[in-house]
DNA sequence: CCCAATTTGTTCGTATGTATA
DNA sequence: TTATACATACGAACAAATTGG
């Protein structure tokens, strides 16, 4: 990677913000308008320091906390690169559903195989007042509607309802979105350059629908765990509204401070 | 707080692991054996690098992460403490019900209000095979059994079973309990030495059971969250075990992500 | 109100260790 | 083996917040 390329421009001390957080600022722009985009490696420490006029250390502390926050992936000897979401450690950080340990055996705890994804249903819509209010767009603003269907070692554990605004991923057909190899973020970000960064989460209980229990193979009325998810990019832009009907029979909704942070 | 009474021992290069988590690990052992408990104001750091004989920027490192993972809290111009369960911080830290907001509306957070938390039973009780298991003692070990129940706003919104090992919390009574001036977390710190750090959480729907039910108002069956916690110590050990049911009518069960890392 | 002492926050620069290709 | 890049560690200087006089 080029470090003219990344358009950076130098930083300076204002006195109010420290310099490391403008240093921070200036890379998330420079990845947020493409210049450098996913899986990229970026120049060496030194280089970038100097680009930006700060001492290593400062440019260090900058990233940091962007390889916290999964922007960046750093790697001994190798270099530092933008994340993407072919990394396995993203898959389970927006996958939240984890099969029940045995609590008499908790040493043992169960291997989580990767979800096998089923698509059940692909159209264009209109988006619905709420929708619209989620996503920042307005109603009857046209929308992709994607239902999954998740099975996770043989047991059907969660059906989503995704809604994406059309604009923002214009081109998306059903064959596109059968065809990926990877997570369905990884083809956000390789097919439309958008990047999830991370999620806003709210759960509640709901009694499975028609819809929803046919989906799942339970009977009508099954208490589940509803899970309504806002996937957020730069700038904590909304890009995804998801709602996940989760089949707990089996499985549980698992919070990610658990995960040991 | 004296720099002699923390015990510190230097930490020594060993090419293995890193000088700052060694020293990490020095005053996090100083914290664990009561050395210097909640609330204690350390040595300001040119001190403690001289104890531990690093330079500062190592200590630092290593007060950097215990901030992170709030053992510790750091305020310029004041000093380190270490911290405690009457920090507001904490208190939403480990409470992850939120009223649900207006999705049409969501400029406007509704302002969650302090649970106020009623005592609905206080039993001593032996461990079943379960609560052993978690709670790492043996079935029919004597535990406290505590039923609380949570108001939020005026809805009725959780109901709590905590199972604590008797001989951890010795002396507990349902005074001491219903006195407690803040969170039942903090009770734990200030009158028996034992400091919530964090918490593990699986959560399943399930319809309310009768008991359930009368405790929320609800009609028996009404799908609700079931959240099973497990609180940990120092050293990852098990504490409390906190079955909550949620009435997820009005509220959403919040995972920690969605609140800004 | 301002001053001075104390303590953490930020920034710099350098040297050396360690993983990778 | 060598070169590269990140990881760790050191020490110094100044800025900013807090407290008490």
């Amino acid at each position: 990677m080029n470090i003219d390329a990344l358009g950076l421009v130098p930083v300076t001390a204002t006195g109010e913000v420290p310099l490391y957080r403008q240093v921070k600022r200036e890379l998330l722009r420079s990845i947020e308008t493409g210049r450098c985009g996913p899986g990229k490696v970026l120049p060496n420490e030194t280089v970038l320091a100097a680009a930006l006029e700060v001492s290593v250390g400062t440019l260090r502390r900058a990233t940091d906390e962007l390889v916290h926050e999964h922007v960046l992936v750093r790697r001994q000897g190798k270099g530092t690169t933008v994340a993407t979401h072919t990394h396995d450690r993203f898959l389970f950080h927006f996958f939240h559903v984890e099969p029940r340990p045995d609590p008499l055996d908790s040493d043992r705890m169960p291997v989580s195989h990767y979800p096998v994804v089923e698509c059940m249903g692909f159209d264009k819509d209109k988006a619905t007042l709420i929708e619209a209010a989620v996503l920042w767009i307005r109603a009857g603003d046209p929308v992709y509607r994607i239902d999954n269907r998740l099975k996770l070692d043989g047991h059907l554990v969660a059906h989503d309802h995704i809604v994406i605004s059309s604009v923002l991923f214009k081109g998306l057909t059903e064959k596109r979105l059968l065809d990926r190899p990877s997570t369905i973020y990884a083809l956000y970000q390789s097919e439309f350059g958008i990047t999830v960064l991370r999620a806003q989460e709210r759960a509640r209980a709901a009694g499975t629908t028609r819809h929803t229990a046919r989906m799942l193979g339970l009977p009508v009325g099954t208490p589940a765990i509803e899970v309504h998810r806002v996937a957020l990019t730069f700038g904590d832009k909304p890009v995804e509204y998801r709602v996940s009907t989760v089949n707990t029979q089996h499985h549980d909704y698992v919070s990610l401070l658990s995960k040991r942070l």
